[in-house]
DNA sequence: AATAAAAATGCAAACGTTTTCATTTTTAAA
DNA sequence: TTTAAAAATGAAAACGTTTGCATTTTTATT
């Protein structure tokens, strides 16, 4: 009698279970659970009894095959070990237990062919909704999420022409907006270092929205001052340390506040004065670089909003089956200034 | 004519589509998808063929139904938006993507009671395994997993007696080796910062160990000595602030990485020399503290692997429907002596 | 080439709900 | 009180797969 590997959800109770012992119907227990107000006080009270006694747990699988919900949505992201990304998905999260929804997630590792795969994978478990992370997607992808019809944002990327509703920021301005404090604090020698922006559109904008402010401002940006450097503290530290090494430069405009924290971290280990020797800022004001010290002079992407602003922008698309009004939703920006900068001292 | 709200499923091909395209029976299709090697050459290639055009897309939860298995599991979290915790999270969930799995994910905020709704919600989705943090769980929560005989493994913490399946450090030993690290060091004044710990059985676990280590040696904590703080980087900076500005301690021992993180911004703030005027460390090691300026003599907890194993354990459990062996898997914590830590000048 | 064994496929009954439609019960109106 | 209308409940047919069993086809054996 081998094991018997039985493991069987047999046990369980069902609805006919729950029917059979409140001396009703399954389709009244059905009923009572999804729309309770319809079934009368003493049949509710029997059945809430029943199920309670019997330890019933509904099937939503069952369900959802009749109801074309499923209650779960889907989210993908390049990665959740990452402050901000962690900060929105926890926001998303949030705001879809509220609606009583729960969360698929996964993470492609800015490999957009992993991402297609992922998306089949979630449509697979029938999701009511998605959203994704940035407009840069393979476009198979694409053709799956459009085929099936199901409701999709794309989130912290804002993009008022893009062809999918989306919640974010405008990285570009945000890329503008530091660039533009840079130049106003009098900076000429002013270093780059930015993630790689071929598959990673929020660091895209962001760089066109310096390079275009220090252009528009006569400045160039000097041999080996474009640097790219990868999200991660320890490779950012490195970097600066060899940037400013030799020459260091009067700014360092960095692509996301970790690489910034990095570069800082880079300072103190030189001993070079932050800002008196050189300015440093980042993009992003993820919870640390306000505490940082000094403080990170930054711009803010409002991580949570965006998270919380996108799940009920597909919540909503779920339940009216239309496009989100206004498509795009585009979530403000703010610079921080903190004490991570100062003006150059040679003045022109 | 009223917009047609059709938004339905109804267009999505079906395995009966598949199956008349390809000429084969239903049968045959499912198959194909479930254990490709059992049909023929020729068949599989036109079915392959017909899926292709058709662009079908196959429901798991229709077939849920009878599988018993949905292939989605389960994982609970105090919160997503927490350095160590995404850490593992993303190993958890690229390690369920190797297999084909998918990720149901829900933070409770530290709250059981929401956990319990949360058990259940996951629960109604029929997953295949559940992953939770810790051991301090609401009774009502295990009943309903034990009922279901859902496989369960706790994670984070390790308990040889628990009853429930581990993988985890073991908390208590990672004080215990901080704490050696700081007594060895001479310091005799010494202050503790840790979270709260009535339903948070990892920081408890840490600070049972450090406060037994500093009993053994003999070393009493001092009045106000002894602070509470949550893991927030500014909360940290705040009561360091006013912990350093009075009579500062020779040592300050934090309840995690963050904590340690604030404590040393406060330094740096106060102008307070780390390690020649204190000590600091830390318990968890996560990206970052390695880089920090001075590097943060810490315990290493590994995330990573702790996520990765726990999700190997539950696909194990999943496939065997036995529990794992060992039943607690404790995983190495190693003492990361960097430079935040020095003897104390006060020899005795 | 005939036969036996093995492999591939098809048929139809599940899986656990929801929902339409019909029926019964309750409430309101006369 | 009847009677009509409204509300609550029940019966049974879906929902889109998988799977046990039966049947057909293929392969191996003689």
């Amino acid at each position: 009698m081998k094991k018997a590997r039985t493991r069987s959800r047999k046990g369980a109770p069902g609805i006919i279970d729950v029917a059979l012992r409140a001396g009703v119907s399954p389709a009244t227990v059905s009923r009572f659970f999804n729309s309770p107000d319809v079934v009368r006080e003493p049949t509710r009270k029997r059945i809430e009894k029943a199920a309670q006694d019997l330890g019933y747990i509904r099937d939503r699988m069952a369900g959802a095959l009749h109801n074309r919900f499923s209650g779960t949505f889907g989210l993908i992201v390049p990665t959740i070990d990452n402050a901000i990304f962690a900060e929105m998905i926890e926001a998303f999260s949030v705001r879809l237990q509220e609606e009583d929804r729960t969360l698929l997630i996964a993470a492609h590792g800015y490999d957009l062919g992993l991402e297609t795969a992922i998306v089949r994978s979630l449509l697979e478990r029938r999701i009511d909704g998605i959203a994704l992370v940035g407009f840069d997607h393979d476009q198979v992808s694409l053709n799956m999420l459009k085929q099936r019809d199901v409701p999709v944002v794309c989130m912290w990327n804002y993009d008022a022409n893009a062809a999918m509703p989306s919640v974010g920021a405008d990285n570009e301005f945000a890329g503008k907006l530091i660039a533009d404090h840079i130049i106003q604090l009098k900076h000429r020698d002013i270093a780059l270092l930015f993630p790689e922006t071929s598959n990673n559109d929020r660091a895209r904008g962001r760089k066109i929205g310096v390079v275009q402010s220090l252009q528009a401002a006569g400045i160039a940006i000097g041999e080996n001052r474009d640097l790219q450097c990868s999200y991660d503290l320890g490779e950012a530290k490195n970097i600066a340390l060899s940037l400013l090494g030799h020459q260091p430069p009067q700014a360092i405009i960095c692509g996301n506040d970790i690489i910034a924290h990095g570069v800082l971290f880079a300072c103190h280990s030189l001993g070079i004065k932050v800002p008196t020797d050189v300015s440093i800022v980042g993009i992003g004001d993820f919870g640390g670089s306000e505490y940082l010290e000094p403080g990170l002079t930054t711009v803010r992407l409002p991580a949570k909003r965006i998270g919380r602003q996108a799940a009920d922008t597909l919540l909503s698309m779920s339940e009216t089956g239309m496009p989100p009004v206004p498509f795009h939703q585009s979530v403000p920006v703010q610079l921080k200034v903190r004490f991570s900068t100062r003006s150059s001292q040679f003045e022109m």
